[in-house]
DNA sequence: CTTTATATATGATTACAGTCAGATTAAATC
DNA sequence: GATTTAATCTGACTGTAATCATATATAAAG
């Protein structure tokens, strides 16, 4: 499964990880980081691949260095709930790594992504050694919890119409927009679907609505963000 | 507000916190455990009293020694959604003690609780201080989110009817059944609906179902667990 | 004990969104 | 480029659960 980076040069070495790993983790030194990817087991993963799945015993974690992962959990008959999105610079699938629990969630490539695993050992011993790390960690998984709580509250209140505005928002503030306004993501309707908590028909048909109310323009995968505010406005975002 | 211990002997001693303390985090000594409970900062609070509100920056956070307390958020209208309970051993309120960020919860009193106050300095020593203890806010913190991801699935993707029922089945897993089968919690109707995310009426009018089933009986506020398969079953908890 | 407020209960109505079915288009695969 | 597969779209129908209205019961307050 795993490749060593040095049989092939798209893979990154360990500086350019570790400068990555900054990105979300400032205080580290250098011994630390050559201990998080001494092993550098970098995978280049294409749409669709698999990076783990529920109920996985995970004997470590991964980090994102390129590309977009969803993280999802399966529910009735198969239907995937889209937790959120990995990208560079994010760590996954630590939770099991810790807990040493099955892994409560899936992992799934969305765009095109280099992957690099890391030992649960390694991260343990991160976490003994550096307590700025520690604390780190602890705002990231605290920074989720709030994210997530503030999901519950959504999907519990607000109507499907609300959170697909919503969701819409999300992805412009997580992925941003290209010059001609356009999402950074692609997502097809289903997944639209499935981080909204919806069917898929019900996004198809809102999308179409948003788009004759003029807050959007579709091409195919691709949406243009015409009026933000009004999407705001119906997303209940403010 | 907050009142010394040794004003009335009701409040617990600095060795009795740290006893229950230990229940949640086991890798503290005597020392650490003096530093935590020091200022002994205790409340008797009644139910309906708010221990903190959303918005609010925290300038520490709360060691729960008894009584529930529910943490929720306010959404669409004032309407709260319900996003955990608190009890006996549990630390409220860390996520915005640690990330020095206004409250995203508020936290009420369900059942008369006391309540330590921790101050967010002492908190941080013991994570500088104790990698155990690091390691086991982050298990807390994680296993808390992955029962957020959890619910955002079944909120997103089951019928209010199966919700209620894996609702009774939570509450029964952590309050427990007096000798009677009936649970060791009680909730008003709304409460149950702004855990389950639906309307008041839904849940009195599902109750009464689950009644005219056989599966729970109903004294007031009091629900009698008659058939837990049957629950598990509806409620698709397995 | 009486009054007021809050919680519970039930009915009637509405509407949002899910499901099912079929048609069309786009994307992969050979 | 042809074939297969997957994704998107549209329509018709259904059902769950929200809302509104009102009655009753229970709890809190005076």
């Amino acid at each position: 499964m795993a490749l060593k980076m040095n049989q092939n040069q798209v893979f990154p070495n360990c500086d350019q990880l570790a400068d990555c790993f900054s990105k979300s983790f400032k205080h580290l030194n250098r011994d630390e980081k050559n201990l998080l990817f001494w092993e550098e087991e970098c995978e280049l993963l294409k749409r669709g691949s698999v990076i783990y799945a529920e109920g996985d015993s995970a004997r470590g974690c991964y980090f994102v260095y390129s590309g977009v992962l969803k993280v999802f959990k399966t529910g009735i008959e198969g239907k995937e709930q889209i937790i959120r999105f990995a990208k560079s610079g994010d760590i996954i699938g630590f939770r099991s790594a810790l807990s040493q629990e099955p892994a409560c969630t899936s992992s799934k490539v969305i765009e095109d992504a280099i992957v690099c695993f890391i030992p649960s050992h390694a991260l343990t011993k991160l976490i003994q050694a550096n307590p700025e790390f520690s604390m780190e960690l602890i705002k990231i998984t605290c920074k989720e919890l709030g994210q997530a709580n503030s999901y519950i509250t959504d999907i519990a209140q607000k109507s499907v119409r609300e959170r697909l505005a919503e969701v819409l928002m999300q992805l412009m503030e997580t992925f941003g927009l290209a010059q001609d306004n356009t999402l950074q993501i692609s997502l097809t309707r289903e997944e639209l679907a499935n981080i909204v908590g919806t069917a898929t028909e019900s996004v198809i048909r809102l999308l179409s609505e948003f788009k004759n109310d003029g807050l959007i323009e579709i091409k195919g995968r691709k949406i243009k963000i015409v009026d933000v505010r009004a999407l705001k406005r119906v997303g209940g975002v403010y």
